[in-house]
DNA sequence: GATGAATGAGGGTTCATTCAT
DNA sequence: TATGAATGAACCCTCATTCAT
């Protein structure tokens, strides 16, 4: 029984997430969710008290996830590995989810909880971020961290909004990233 | 009758661009417009083809004025005080609309000439970037001027969601902005 | 425009008398009382704010009316010729409406608004029977008022659940209904 | 398993009559008596058709225990004793039952077989006091006994609806409806 | 041009009922 | 018998858009 709740839980948030992301909080249609799930409309509703909470647990799945995945990736390496990690991780992520945009985009709005979780998570990764770069003694580390993450938000819309992007074209894109974060737009490649 | 054409036209893009931008796309109502614009509900259909052509029509004239003080704000000077200038730009711009970020964050789904204009919008600006990369000499210019305004676009977050910013951290947040891209995250400011 | 206005109000308040008074609150859709209105659902909506509200502008429309007319029944006459006028009235009023009677039995449960206008109301027509007691000089006026027109309530019944129920049976029944309480089971007529 | 599914019918019956009672038919949710009576959502369904049928099951429980009083309550006394028994019970009962009055308010709309029965009960109720009432040669005694009925419907109505209502009060009304119906309203009470 | 009353498609949500376990 | 997860029909209400005046 257990089992087969979460294995219902699972597909809603699933076929959710393919939805949400694709087409956005406004334009989804519960109907639409429950089909692609392979449910009844109203099983949702034995799941997730309403759209918005369903929303907002897609949103979270996806966002603890990630922070989870970041915390891994830097364990153990230098501090430029570890910033072009980061990176990596990053667009790597996005790259991903570069079809489910909608998501990011598209949230319902008037929330204040989704909001307040939304800041949580930008904050929760930007002080992640900071500490790496406190422990490599940066000056003003919590706003270079904060440009450290836009540089890498504004890059990640080349693949967002560009259906045509090739992945070999990330790989580029992190080394810049990194690298013009390291030692500015004039450096020399470190690696 | 043309003047007053302009007129009415103009009250229901400020009308129109205070909701939109603070209330989003979906929660925003023709009525609730027309009604600050001073007019009837069916008079804003005169002037705007639907709800999605006004939305794309406030978009456009606020991305179009960005463009043209974008391109004022460096003419005659040198390199760094030009990367200064955008950064400062960019960043004043939208702190003056961060009663109005909703302009940018809601905006209608599934509307492919809103997403292409949001493209070219993102590519004149990021085009104009790279050129003054590229007089600079500054290797891979393209990506670079994406980096520097998605940095850009990151650091504008702060006062974006945060109601209690002060003014006075946009200097340091400009100077801070510039300084790493020249420089890099260890660089001593130049100015 | 406000002559169109006032018709098509009336025009609703008739419809949804008729229905909601046949098939009670819960039972009645409001696209019925559209339907049947001649109108659209929607518009509805611009002249009642909601279910329960039409329900209650119904109601409201519906007991005024009824008070109205019992204050101008007993003008001018003796003290034993207006309870046979108010026995009249009350039995006629319903005899009218036998065919709407879910307006009294189905309302809508837990509208405190409502409930607090019925209250209203039967205070108002049992505060009208005790002052024409008090003049009379019937002692325990109160009490006796509402034994009088409880008496006529029940009485009542009988059209109202009974589709054969003929109209001359109505003055005989009102005849009784005032003897009774003028002078007991036992009383021998006055008139 | 004949006394378990005794208990459990009973079980369900007591959620019923307390639920129905306090919000009405269209408000309860047959989930809600189930877990007051202690079992699975479905289980009702083995004991009851619908949620129509509980609901009429219900109600003949109540009026058949009712009745049942009544005919107890006149045995061995003479007529006057009579009247005020049968308005002592007529009123305490529902004075046990005000805060359940939704029950005999809020019913089913639409149930051909409810409504039959509670003609059929009222018919029992009012021929059991036209017997009373032939008995003591009142003349027109049907008529007269819907009357008496009536007023003791509209008196209850003073503390099924009003909270603070006391049951000292009860007495005196249950003195005055008896003396009411046997002498009229300037009649001297007998006892 | 300007109005605003009227329209009606559309979707979130509830809950009585079913049925596999 | 008992369960409770699943179903899906049903309905209120919103609001972009139209059009007669």
């Amino acid at each position: 029984m257990s089992a087969l709740h979460g294995d219902k839980q699972e597909a809603i948030l699933d076929a959710a997430y393919n939805i949400f992301g694709t087409k956005g909080f406004y334009e989804t249609k519960i109907s639409e969710i429950a089909e692609q799930a392979g449910i009844a409309k109203g099983t949702v509703y034995l799941y997730f008290e309403s759209k918005e909470h369903l929303f907002k647990a897609v949103t979270r799945r996806d966002c603890e996830q990630f922070l989870e995945r970041l915390s891994h990736s830097v364990q153990g390496c230098a501090f430029e590995e570890q910033m072009h990690r980061m990176a990596g991780l990053h667009l790597r992520y996005h790259y991903e989810r570069r079809y489910h945009s909608k998501l990011f985009f598209m949230l319902p709005n008037n929330d204040p909880e989704l909001m307040e979780y939304m800041r949580g998570f930008i904050q929760r990764y930007t002080d992640f971020v900071t500490q790496v770069l406190e422990q490599a003694r940066v000056n003003n580390a919590s706003l270079h961290a904060k440009a450290f993450i836009g540089m890498l938000e504004r890059l990640k819309m080349d693949f967002m909004f560009n259906q045509e992007y090739e992945e070999a074209e990330l790989l580029t894109t992190v080394e810049l990233a990194a690298n013009l974060f390291l030692g500015g737009c004039r450096a020399v490649p470190i690696r």
